[in-house]
DNA sequence: AACAAATTGATAATTATTTATCGATATATA
DNA sequence: TATATATCGATAAATAATTATCAATTTGTT
């Protein structure tokens, strides 16, 4: 089974950004940045050039000096009375939060939320490359969901060494995720974007994302709570 | 088509919380208050008691002062040299973030993602009645998935339409986002959970969740960054 | 050329959130 | 009973994030 990773690509010099750049970067400030990025595409797309930190903050309902002040991070500046540059925005975005051209996704588990998640166009659209998915389950394993490979989870050592960043997307049951986790860090690989609801135990120079629906689900259920009093 | 619905259930006087105990609670609170629910269960399956924040805190990685000062937002109060009841920990934390029991979970969209997620055990488990998806797709309408049924989506007005606080889970394309949740406001559903990457534009009363994928794509790749100058 | 309007970017103020310090208290143990 | 220790909860300090203010600049208009 052929696998497109990206030893087969070109591969581009990597550019390293000076590290004061990324120093200050915030949380809050990068997860506005795909947000930014959105508007400046779909403006971008209807010809328009400049773009005021107004504009961009009414279309997300925050504030313009929050924006402003996110965007002074990626060295652009603006002018007075014009805006931004739409052009020079999206490359200097990109540069911050891009993934060099060497980051590889692969899933592990695919389930009902792995399935749904292999069809998820934002990987590729923000520059990964996704790979292939691991699963236990003989039924699935030689398939592919979305025009992507189910290897066996016995493949994972070999199959992550391919050069690069690699990126574990994790999308098994909770009582088997600190044991997959493991394997992957076994494997080398450099991140783990967590889909369980389970608290991993990893390594420090593994980063850990968590995606906690029920997060979500409690913030729904207050908002509504305080809404009743209104 | 039978559709189990708070309708049908036994309804419960709603206790309505005092809004001052309401009033003071953050985001970042909220937030960890179901992951604290999840020690405390698993805690208290195993038999155990009591425990102390230090304990919940390394669990989850934060400090203990964040854990004693988010638990006390639920007025229980631990013992010096013991700690916190378990179980009334367990029900001051449920009696903020539970939903009350007429809070019925609406899917529109039920494609990959919508599938996947009406499998998706947290709602159950946090209270939530989930009742039925809802399609536009003519081989869609008419089947289950998860034991869920799919609806037309011309039925969501007189569906919605039964009592409580109604949630719409949205998972219909980018391109139909905006017009689908203005149905689902005129439904008179009061909270959104958008799962598309589009912003929504709804009247105030109406609360919406945004699950962005491409801001922890972000994180992930600003965060692999940073740890190749470590 | 003078003036008005829009918009940036720097600095300051405010608010939110996390982390530190420490006295008080419940329990175990000597 | 006295002492040591774990732990809470209150208060204070530090850090992070948002919001306000305003001078400077660019452009369009009279
Ligand atoms: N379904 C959702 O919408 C949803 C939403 C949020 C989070 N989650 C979480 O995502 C995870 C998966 O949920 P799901 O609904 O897709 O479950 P699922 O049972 O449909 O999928 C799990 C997949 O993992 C595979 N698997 C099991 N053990 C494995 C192992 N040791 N190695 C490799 N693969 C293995 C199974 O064969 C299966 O294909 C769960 O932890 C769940 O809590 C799911
Ligand atoms: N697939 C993922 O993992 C993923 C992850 C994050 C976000 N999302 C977002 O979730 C949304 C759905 O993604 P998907 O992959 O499930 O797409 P999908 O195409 O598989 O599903 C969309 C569903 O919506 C239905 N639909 C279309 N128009 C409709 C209308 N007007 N009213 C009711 N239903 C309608 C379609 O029939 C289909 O069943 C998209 O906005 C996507 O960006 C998807």
């Amino acid at each position: 089974m052929e696998i497109n990773c990206a030893e087969d690509q070109i591969v581009e010099k990597i550019e390293l950004l000076p590290e004061n750049q990324l120093k200050g970067l915030r949380l809050p400030t990068i997860r506005r940045f795909p947000k930014y990025l959105r508007i400046l595409w779909e403006l971008s797309s209807m010809g328009r050039d400049v773009v005021s930190s107004e504009k961009i903050a009414n279309e997300l309902n925050i504030d313009s000096i929050t924006v402003r002040k996110d965007l002074a991070f990626t060295g652009i500046i603006g002018k007075p009375k014009i805006g931004y540059s739409i052009s020079l925005l999206i490359n200097g975005i990109e540069r911050l939060i891009k993934p060099n051209n060497q980051t590889n996704i692969f899933l592990i588990g695919a389930g009902n939320l792995g399935a749904a998640l292999l069809g998820y166009k934002g990987f590729e659209k923000h520059g990964y490359n996704i790979i292939a998915a691991f699963d236990s389950d003989p039924y699935k394993i030689g398939t592919t969901i979305h025009n992507k490979p189910v290897l066996s989870i016995d493949k994972i050592t070999e199959i992550v060494e391919i050069p690069g960043d690699n990126i574990g997307v994790l999308c098994v049951p909770g009582n088997v995720a600190q044991q997959t986790a493991e394997i992957l860090v076994k494997s080398g690989i450099r991140a783990i974007w967590n889909f369980t609801n389970v608290e991993l135990k990893v390594p420090g120079h593994v980063t850990v994302l968590s995606e906690d629906l029920s997060s979500s689900l409690a913030v729904l259920s207050v908002n509504m709570k305080k809404n009743a009093y209104k």
